[in-house]
DNA sequence: TCTATTATTGACGTTTCGTCATTTTTTGAC
DNA sequence: GTCAAAAAATGACGAAACGTCAATAATAGA
């Protein structure tokens, strides 16, 4: 039905405006700002009809969440699939690339994801919410975890009997997300002489992939180059 | 004069032990259900004491993190001075037995860091308290790259001309910091095949440090029996 | 003993959350 | 076009929490 549809429209539609200002206000007063009162206001709807979308204020900030879990996914697909790998290594740097690009073009994502994870808000959250987080992060780690699957296959990658591909994931993941948690949150970088982090980051996740003998080693090939490459061909770099 | 000392041990004691509940209470329920009244209504005093201790919530949250910090920097110190160390990396091995140790054993300290490093606390706490944070860190830091400076200087290490110590303290920063966030933050890692992530951040970082080529090598030297000798004879583990 | 200083209190104003009875709008049958 | 039923929107309200401050109590020292 046409009505049905309109409403459904509308309804998605203020949705998402609660959630965009939601975002902004989040990222110009922090989490303890972020008001339904002032949302309300903001928008031009009454507090109640808020409360209509959203059980609370802690789903807004789930939701938030999702959106931005959604987006790396997306970003980690696109990056999965880029067509101008010429081996697995590749498709982990261009990953790496999705996953600086992304925290460049989205900080408020990152810091959405940052909060959520350090701030306990899941027990008034709804179970679905969760469950999408979940899946987000799942599915990026079995994107992650295919490519050194495939590496192990074609004979790029080989571990030692008690190490399995995703150790490697975990340790990608681990180092990444540490490292701009530490850039967004920590004051005293350059004046410890970390200058650019970005470039160590590179640096230590190709050390680190060196370190499991993941073929064509850095010495060899450029992935610093590739992972400009995707940031450009894949994600639209300027 | 006596008085004044009794008055003043007096003041720190009940400071310290509106740190100890409110570490308490935000373990139990977390950043959001931290309550001055409550605290209040717990201490047997009233609400107006606690305010001439704290200017506010965050300088509590912020006072948690400097005890947290403190702790961390403390236990940085002891490893560094270890004396079992045989080389350069034996004592980065000691410094990561003491992240390890440090988590395990004040899980909250670590929680309370994470707090403060995504929610913003910090535009109505005082200057005092933040450079405090800033200057641990910045210890922390200095003893890491020291190791490493000890290392180029015996010549167990080499950079690359565009590499400095300062990254490799970054590294072994960003690796271990991202592991325990995900460990203590994802419910998802043992049904996505992390079964033991604490094992794999090991290997991961000797890995890096391989990659480093910081000798001897981590299929020379048993780095995890270093880890957990220095667990058993600088932090006592039962 | 008495006054001056210091410490403590808790009621209060304000803000925000989340609810719900009331009002407004929309829908669809006639 | 009319009207009753359903759906949507409203904002006043109670509860809870923050941070303040005038009033009160305790203490020190003359």
């Amino acid at each position: 039905m046409v009505t049905v549809t309109r409403k459904q429209r509308e309804r998605l539609e203020r949705e998402a405006k609660i959630l965009d200002l939601a975002r902004g206000m989040l990222h110009e007063v922090g989490y303890l700002g972020l008001s339904m009162d002032r949302i309300a206001s903001q928008m031009e709807y009454s507090k109640g009809t808020i409360y209509q979308h959203f059980q609370n204020k802690e789903e807004i900030i789930l939701a938030l969440a999702n959106e931005a879990l959604e987006k790396r996914l997306e970003m980690f697909e696109s990056a999965s699939t880029w067509s101008g790998a010429t081996c697995s290594r590749d498709r982990i740097a261009a990953i790496g690339a999705a996953a600086e690009k992304f925290v460049e073009q989205y900080p408020h994502h990152f810091a959405v994801e940052q909060i959520v994870r350090s701030a306990s808000i899941w027990e008034k959250t709804s179970e679905e919410r969760r469950q999408f987080m979940q899946v987000c992060e799942g599915r990026c780690m079995q994107i992650v975890g295919g490519i050194a699957r495939d590496g192990l296959a074609h004979g790029d990658l080989e571990l030692p009997a008690e190490r399995s591909a995703e150790d490697v994931v975990f340790g990608l993941w681990s180092l990444n997300f540490g490292a701009y948690t530490i850039v967004t949150s920590s004051e005293s970088l350059e004046e410890n002489g970390i200058r650019d982090p970005i470039a160590a980051l590179r640096h230590n996740q190709n050390l680190m992939l060196d370190g499991y003998n993941w073929r064509p080693l850095y010495g060899d090939r450029d992935y610093d180059a590739v992972m400009d490459r995707v940031k450009r061909e894949v994600f639209g770099n300027e």
